[in-house]
DNA sequence: GAATTAACATACAGACCTGTTTGTATGTAG
DNA sequence: CTACATACAAACAGGTCTGTATGTTAATTC
């Protein structure tokens, strides 16, 4: 029963967003590719046709979702001679609420922040790394102009400020998508922003 | 070959020992129990009298760490008229300090860290949930006798500056360990810390 | 000092789960 | 229209890991 090529490519997308499902709710390495293909009316067969192993689906998977980062420096980018750190503030806050209002991308990030990367993952996790990498680059960048533009209080370098702002977000979501999201998310999450960026500003 | 009481709770630390060693390495669902127990030099048999199973084991392991909590609740509880603030400040600095010079508490944390929670370890997690709530409500009284000292800034409430505290606390953890353990904890956390307080004093 | 029992080692049954292979029906190119 | 490649399903082979049951020896107990 061989399908048509937009077949095959619904069945793939079928499977990733199958994996997303299991891999959710039952972690990733607990999920079998039985449950996968159970959850996608699949078989195992399509999915080893498709993903050579758990590990390649779990790496597209991770592929599918805009981090932060990505983001952020996407805005951060467009900001030439405005007021970098307001552009900056503004775009955590925004990505928070899109977080918020976005089922998938909590599921996959949640995945993502539950995932244990030792072994089998650990590719994974160095892309994951990597991107994180680049995205500090682009924020001490934007710290660095904020800094020349006089924006940047004395107490404050582009790198610790860029690190703090780092560890903010990574702190809220951590927290809200692992522990019951037992919070609003956007509206803590802005208000947290908005006090680390008053700490940035001069005076 | 039945060995005397003492003989047996070394054995049993020795089991705790290696599990942490091995949970380390490959992570706790990817190790096995025959990896455990050839690391503590018995079989699996001493670990399946010791403990019921995996999920008691690694239980264990993660009681015999102490988290910044609870540390931290401890000097905040004896500082009773001091500055409540500059307390918790060198209290969160000295606990990132310990955490930089113990190898143990390293691991043990970076097991908890990357663990997977989803499923059979859900109790785990459920008992780190407990402690850091109770943490929470430590600190917010911490930062409530700030704010009737008058000694917490009009733009922070008890709450947030409890919640920006605990972030920035595991955001610099989970960096650090996670992820390759890149810069100088101690320095840089208590760098964050001085900044974060520094946000938290009045002007 | 016999009986008991604690502290393991060893052996075993069986549940998964993975990766592969084989089969097959159907698009699709020539 | 035929030959082949594609997109799977189904069956298979093999390994691993867990939990338990049972054996064994030496501490304790009385």
């Amino acid at each position: 029963m061989r399908r048509s090529k937009a077949d095959a490519a619904e069945t793939r997308q079928q499977i990733l967003l199958a994996a997303e499902q299991v891999f959710y709710e039952k972690g990733v390495a607990n999920a079998s590719m039985e449950d996968v293909a159970r959850a996608a009316g699949v078989t195992r067969g399509a999915i080893y046709w498709h993903f050579s192993n758990r590990t390649e689906l779990f790496l597209e998977l991770s592929r599918s979702v805009r981090l932060p980062q990505e983001d952020l420096i996407a805005r951060e980018l467009e900001a030439e001679n405005a007021d970098v750190l307001s552009v900056l503030e503004r775009a955590g806050g925004d990505w928070l609420e899109l977080l918020s209002a976005d089922a998938q991308r909590q599921r996959i990030l949640s995945i993502l922040l539950r995932c244990d990367y030792s072994g089998e993952f650990a590719c994974v996790c160095e892309r994951q790394v990597d991107i994180d990498a680049e995205h500090m680059r682009a924020l001490e960048a934007a710290f660095g102009k904020a800094r020349t533009q006089g924006r940047l209080a004395a107490c404050w370098t582009p790198q610790t400020a860029a690190t703090a702002l780092r560890w903010m977000i990574k702190g809220v979501c951590a927290e809200w998508l692992l522990f019951g999201r037992r919070f609003d998310i956007a509206r803590e999450g802005r208000e947290g922003l908005r006090r680390l960026f008053l700490s940035f500003a001069p005076q």
